[in-house]
DNA sequence: AAGCTTTGGCAATCCCTATTGTCAGAATTC
DNA sequence: GAATTCTGACAATAGGGATTGCCAAAGCTT
């Protein structure tokens, strides 16, 4: 009966330290967090990344992780929904500068993928080396950002009279991440630009003679 | 100095149980491990399937496990080259049965490949609910199992003239798992025929203009 | 400077699983 | 039926990681 223990959540001191407020410094942290862990995770791979190694590689304690997530799997949403953000509004801008036409729109897309999968492995491998089956929330943010990506790329894609499946956008982008996997297990060998006209070759051969 | 322990090294008894030698046993138990173990494997995937579930399923003492394996990770790739090799050659009898054109080859085997999966869900979850990034001996084991299929498609394609580099088989073969991994998310709901045609779409398209 | 927070480091605890060891009873041979 | 090997169940050990608790040093505030 003893209030106490509950008067640190009633009374927010509203003191500021290190220059910013209390709200500012755990948002500060767990950025931290979900940056170092993106690292980790995509250098060491999940299942064998520990909150001690992400938290050691953030420069932070134990004690902060508990603080910003509840289980290990809530920091991995979070860090593969960052870097599919990123990754999808980076092709995209590259997409718009491109012009209107839907085939240079895509190549301009598609290059930037891939350009960006070069200069980051970290996050291709995050967002490409399967992550599926870790646990159901895990997968259902992985599906949502391969819906947004997809849809993405049908609206880069898009003509006034060509409607797309959605398996049949589901197997384009399936095919242009194979292609990426594919180059990325030989070392990123192959140029840029080869890639990208590979990768276009699927989704354009279809914009013809799509039924 | 006593050569009791070792004696039973030298000297194999040649006794027979059950009707079969040791030898057999053995392999049969091995057996029912991999078959146990594809069951639990697809069911609640691998990172949730422990050594002691996978006995239980197959019916036999943790002791077993050690018997045919080091680890668990030499299981799950005893799994999944068993399930490749399955899919693979009922896949590739569809398509010889199926005649000489390549198109009609293609489609014998996509459907064969969407059929077998919608009666086995469980070896599709294992094949390809990603395995990506479990151990490196693992996605070696993976890697071969998709270079052989790609090398399948490419066999069944293949007409004098066309050459696919292995990119573009990638592609190919990344977009059909994306299709099955869509089709399966939505519970099979799609008709075979249905995506066996939207499939086959993103191959023949290329069989035509392919430079 | 005195009195609060916050921080970072450490260690204790807990829980789960792999791995090994032991043993009594069943099956088989002679 | 006596000796031997195989089998299935269980206990013991070992090891790793998550989660929580505690404390001294450092950073604010007044």
């Amino acid at each position: 009966m003893n209030a106490s223990t509950t008067a640190a959540d009633q009374a927010p001191p509203k003191r500021r330290y290190r220059g910013s407020a209390v709200e500012e410094r755990r948002a500060l942290r767990r950025q931290q967090l979900i940056d170092a862990a993106i690292r980790v995770y995509g250098e060491n791979g999940y299942r064998h990344s520990g909150v001690k190694q992400v938290c050691d590689a953030a420069g932070l304690t134990q004690r902060y992780f508990y603080e910003s997530f509840a289980h290990s799997d809530e920091l991995l949403i979070a860090c593969y929904e960052q870097a599919a953000r990123w990754m999808r509004e980076d092709n995209m801008a590259a997409a718009q500068a491109a012009g209107k036409d839907p085939v240079m729109r895509s190549r301009a897309m598609l290059r930037a993928f891939f350009q960006a999968l070069k200069e980051n492995p970290t996050i291709g491998r995050l967002l490409l080396i399967e992550i599926r089956g870790i646990s159901p929330a895990v997968d259902q943010a992985i599906e949502k950002a391969l819906k947004a990506t997809s849809d993405d790329i049908a609206r880069v894609l898009a003509r006034p009279g060509i409607p797309f499946d959605e398996l049949l956008q589901a197997g384009i982008l399936g095919g242009v991440i194979h292609i990426a996997l594919h180059w990325m297990a030989n070392g990123y060998s192959t140029p840029v630009d080869v890639v990208t006209d590979t990768a276009l070759k699927l989704g354009v051969s279809l914009l013809d003679d799509n039924e």
